[in-house]
Order: C-alpha cells, then sequence, then structure tokens
DNA sequence: CCAGACCTGCAACCTATGGTTGCGTCTGAC
DNA sequence: GTCAGACGCAACCATAGGTTGCAGGTCTGG
C-alpha cells in the first residue's frame, strides 16, 4: 500500500502555508510566528494554527524565551517526511514504468 | 522556492483520498466512479468530486462509455506530479544535510 | 517603578472543501 | 417496454484554513 499509516504527516506536509514554513525555519535556523507571518501572506494567528498542527506532528518544536516563543524544525521527523514522500513518488514511479512497458509489448505484438 | 507553481497539483495530490484513487487507477488500470468506490470507504458521489479535482489538474482523464463513464491516469501528468513531489523532498533533504554539517563542524570546533 | 510597546494565546466568525443523503435521468438488458 | 444500474445535480453538515478583535505576559525606556 505505502498509503495508509503516514497520513498525518502528508497532511501537515500538504499544506502549501505549512510546506513554506518549513521551508523558512529551515533557511533561518527557526523563527516565531510573528517573524513567519512577515515572511509569508498571512496574519500571525493563522501561523500559529499551522505550527500547532505542525507540532502535533512532531515536525517543529517551540520553545518559551521570554516574551516570544522560537520554533524549530524537528530534523529527525523532517527526515521521515522525506523519506515517505519519496517511498509515494517511487511507487507511483514504478507502476508507471511497469504501465510503459506493457504498453510498448502491446504495441510490438500489434506491429507484427 | 521550489514550492511555488506547483501547488495546484499538490494539493490535488495532498489529499489520502486521491492517492488512494490514484492508486487503485494504476493498479486497476482504470475505473469508474462505482468501482472506485467499492474500493473505497467513501460514497461515490465524493469519488466522483475527487475525481472532477484531479481531472481538472489533468492527473485523470475520463470518456463515456455507454451507461459508464471510464477514467483513466495520466501518465504524463502523473509524473511531473512525482517529479515535483521528489523536487520538494530533495530540497528539504539538502538543507537538512547541510544543517548536520554545519552542527558538526560546530561541535569540533566547541570539542577543541 | 511604572507605562507603553510587543509578542503571545484565546475566541468568534467566515469560507472552502471533503463527505453525506436524496432525487432525477439516461443507458443497457431482459 | 420495463426495470436495474450508473451517472449527475442539489441540499446539507463538519472540519480546516483564514481573518479580526481582545486579554494577558514580558521586556524596556523614562
Amino acid at each position: 500500500m505505502s498509503v495508509a499509516v503516514d497520513d498525518e504527516l502528508w497532511s501537515a506536509v500538504g499544506d502549501p502555508t505549512r510546506r513554506r514554513m518549513l521551508d523558512l525555519l529551515l533557511a533561518d535556523g527557526g523563527g516565531t510566528a510573528t517573524t513567519l507571518s512577515e515572511q509569508l501572506p498571512v496574519t500571525r494567528q493563522a501561523v500559529a494554527k499551522h505550527l500547532g498542527v505542525l507540532g502535533r506532528v512532531g515536525l517543529v518544536h517551540g520553545t518559551p524565551s521570554g516574551r516570544e516563543r522560537r520554533y524549530e524544525v524537528d530534523e529527525a521527523q523532517l527526515a521521515r517526511a522525506v523519506a515517505q514522500l519519496s517511498s509515494v513518488g517511487a511507487t507511483w514511479d514504478a507502476r508507471l514504468r511497469r504501465i510503459k512497458r506493457i504498453a510498448e509489448a502491446i504495441q510490438r505484438g500489434q506491429q507484427s
């Protein structure tokens, strides 16, 4: 199947805003809801909700620091997510290749 | 950025049900809304909506055949989707690797 | 030490989307 | 010709992404 256990991670990473947030956190080495919202076309509250989602699946981890709360990417979990992405991609890729082989075989048969 | 143009394809492929539908269509070499819904935990109408979404981004292509409508995967478009998936994965992977290198460098510096 | 600025969290509200049920319609088979 | 099967359309519900507004902590300047 390859598509079953990882729905949580997928849907976390499936949102465009959350993907960009992960990108930003990786690029800047962490950030707060406010700093992220300044680099995104959404409000701080929307970012905060997304951080909640990402935190719930363990992709980010926030620590209070004075009056702000700094978030950082959990590298191990993101690595897992990447693995699952490429796993699904590989599955589809394999099926596409198989289909192509079959199609070619049929065509050869018809041409003969 | 790598995360910008492909939001349509991503969100199409981001839904678990739609991913499973693509899986089923690939495995069976096509199918109808009814046959798909029999293999999924959702109703035919839900499947029909998803087929609409997938059709709108060009991932599937349906042709009426008598009283049923047969859908098949557009291989080229799915290949594009796979490419974009692995592209994002590769980007994150690269960033994770860079971070790891930097972390190791810092640690070496501290240990000296 | 106090006041204002700043960042956070919580709540209400709006909209889109995934899902359901119900119904009308068309096609194919007997 | 009729009846079952498959479809499309419409109404409706729940959840998720997004917004605004507001109250509460924390730092900083006077």
